[in-house]
DNA sequence: GTCTATACGGTGATAGAC
DNA sequence: GTCTATCACCGTATAGAC
């Protein structure tokens, strides 16, 4: 208990900091300092230190953004309808945060997938975790499998995309026009789609 | 003469590593010994120090990126076409710098544009100078306004998504795949086309 | 499990000679 | 314009007591 909490303190600052000024432009002192967890304990339950620690925090923003996925997803049989519930929850969380969060895989992967395998293998798999969420829901409603794949594949893309235009632009604004523009694709596309 | 290839190498040093390891994951003296530029002459052109400097190279890579899009997108009369190439050379890219580089503005961006005004306009302008590329030549090959505005934002995120992708992939497949799926996309959406 | 103290390197930045 | 020396600071990581 007193195990777990402490450890999971930790990982959550060290998310929320990392989503925010990435990898490298935060530091162990600031992480132990919001989170308020023990100063003791960071090297305890990350032996291997910052990158253990970040992979830690890659791997549960990952699981958290497949599982909001999921929940928007299995919300609505359309998926279109789905995915603009996603992405206006996606806009919620980046103003509610000031336009300075979103996005957290992305700056962890661009900073240092060419130097750790730890990480890039983290962000990794949570990209692939995403996209298999997509994929299965689109051959559900009728894409596919070729178009399913790549489909989920641009979709996750514009995910990262829309929210780096947004934190640039700080306004979800970009977001809105491009969870609008694709689903007018999604629309649109040749699909096989189930009438 | 002399002032400005110090200047310039310098600036082309921060550009290219920072388009690997970020903005904090790149030091000064890295820049220094990368540029082979004099130690001294970092301060002399750019007083504001590190944050002047990486602003410089953001523009840089920023009128780079729009000179590459403008350049291929001349070359074909349809932007599909266009596109296409400037996505093969954007893979080109990618892998012949070991899935390392590509997405330089987009790291900045989510790096510092909570903290930096400066930069995050930096990153802001050349976006906006990428989609109105986009914007105008959508608008020439017979895409309604609003449809040109709204697709080149949805292109832009795509370019910077792919990137991430394919370096966290190690592979180019990403960002052909999803060049492949914009362009079908493209020609499956209402839009005007003057055939 | 947690604490404190500390080692040690690297950081961005400045001053003053040339 | 450029160099060197030096600054104060912050980073991660470790050691050893409790």
């Amino acid at each position: 208990m007193t195990e777990r909490t402490a450890r999971q303190k930790i990982v959550d600052a060290a998310g929320a900091l990392m989503e925010k000024r990435g990898y490298h432009g935060t530091g162990l002192n600031e992480i132990i300092q919001v989170s308020q967890a023990p100063r003791g304990s960071l090297y305890y339950y990350f032996p291997a230190g910052k990158e253990e620690l970040a992979a830690a925090a890659a791997r549960q923003t990952g699981e958290m953004m497949v599982a909001y996925l999921e929940r928007d997803l299995e919300r609505h049989a359309d998926i279109v309808d789905g995915l603009m519930t996603f992405f206006t929850g996606l806009a919620d969380h980046v103003v509610s945060n000031n336009c300075q969060a979103g996005a957290p895989l992305a700056v962890i992967a661009l900073e240092t997938a060419g130097e750790s395998d730890r990480l890039r293998e983290a962000c990794r798999h949570a990209y692939q975790s995403v996209q298999a969420v997509l994929e299965r829901k689109l051959l559900g409603n009728g894409y596919t499998p070729d178009r399913s794949r790549d489909l989920a594949l641009l979709i996750s893309a514009a995910i990262e995309g829309a929210v780096i235009l947004a934190r640039v632009e700080q306004a979800a604004d970009p977001i809105r026009r491009i969870a609008a523009q694709l689903g007018a694709l999604l629309l649109a596309t040749p699909h096989c789609r189930i009438e």
